[in-house]
DNA sequence: AGGTCGACCTGGCAGC
DNA sequence: TGCTGCCAGGTCGACC
């Protein structure tokens, strides 16, 4: 999905759009969608609520409904969007069309189907939330936590900065832009940080998500905002996707490497 | 207990 | 053109 910047994005504006109206009525094109509950229960439970709040935590979004007091929970994962429409109109990707009783439809679309949709009386009802580690703006997020942590993880730096017990809302592509800010290689051991590291990776850890929500957002392939737009901060990416391309700070090339599965890029030159 | 891997899905694209 | 294989912003459960 969409890490945090893009969550926070879609958030943001689904406040401005959204916050406060009721749903009218919920068209499941694509019940797979619907985790836990069958398509009835799940249209039951949010047809008539309000919107009463929209917030982030995490890579979820969660709107609290009213007056059932229930939450509404959104993972859109790897392809999930939430969009804000004046019409009904579908695309294929489009698996579920919520009604509000303002004209407006919010459509779900999901391409790869990994998205979840779910309600529950209690947050901590899904593990997502029970294991989820602190967010990296508040003040759990701090040298003295991270060091305590870090002590007992073995594992490169780049996959424990994407653990999200670890520190919510770290994804694949912001994982690697943080350790190039932060001048760390990825497959440093995370016990190997000095005191010095852990300050300068937390740090730039907020700044490079500040930056990318300013921009609201980095636009790789699927994701889309709720208008339906792209997310502008692709063009300040320094290393993501950019294997074999010169790095911004000493020109040296950009490498791809695979951890755990998954793309990092960095400069060699510059990360130790 | 911490770490690693594959599964979950679909579509776009490069290479032959 | 049409196939094959690889790749993709995440999370979880099964395994060592």
């Amino acid at each position: 999905m969409p890490e945090l910047p893009e969550v926070e994005t879609i958030v943001q504006d689904l406040k401005k759009k959204i916050l406060g109206e009721t749903f009218e009525t919920v068209k499941i094109l694509d019940a797979r969608v619907i985790r836990g509950l069958s398509s009835r229960s799940f249209a039951q439970k949010i047809q008539t609520q309000r919107i009463h709040d929209i917030q982030r935590r995490g890579k979820a979004i969660i709107m609290t409904l009213a007056p059932s007091q229930k939450f509404f929970v959104v993972q859109v994962m790897m392809t999930g969007q939430l969009v804000v429409r004046s019409i009904p109109d579908s695309l294929p990707a489009t698996k579920i069309i919520f009604r509000l009783f303002n004209q407006k439809y919010l459509h779900y679309n999901d391409q790869r189907l990994f998205g979840r949709l779910q309600v529950v009386d209690q947050l901590e009802e899904l593990k997502y939330f029970r294991v989820l580690g602190p967010e990296p703006f508040s003040r759990a997020f701090n040298p003295e936590q991270i060091k305590s942590t870090i002590k007992k993880r073995k594992m490169p730096i780049k996959p424990l900065l994407m653990d999200h017990t670890f520190v919510a809302g770290v994804g694949n592509i912001y994982a690697s832009e943080i350790l190039f800010a932060a001048g760390i290689h990825p497959q440093r051991s995370a016990d190997s940080l000095d005191d010095q590291e852990i300050i300068k990776l937390r740090d730039l850890t907020r700044m490079v998500l500040k930056k990318a929500i300013a921009g609201r957002g980095t636009s790789m392939r699927d994701y889309r905002d709720s208008n339906g737009e792209k997310g502008n901060f692709k063009e300040q990416i320094q290393v993501y996707g950019r294997e074999d391309e010169r790095c911004p700070r000493d020109q040296s090339l950009i490498q791809r490497i695979v951890l755990r599965g998954r793309s990092t890029f960095f400069c060699k030159a510059c990360q130790q």
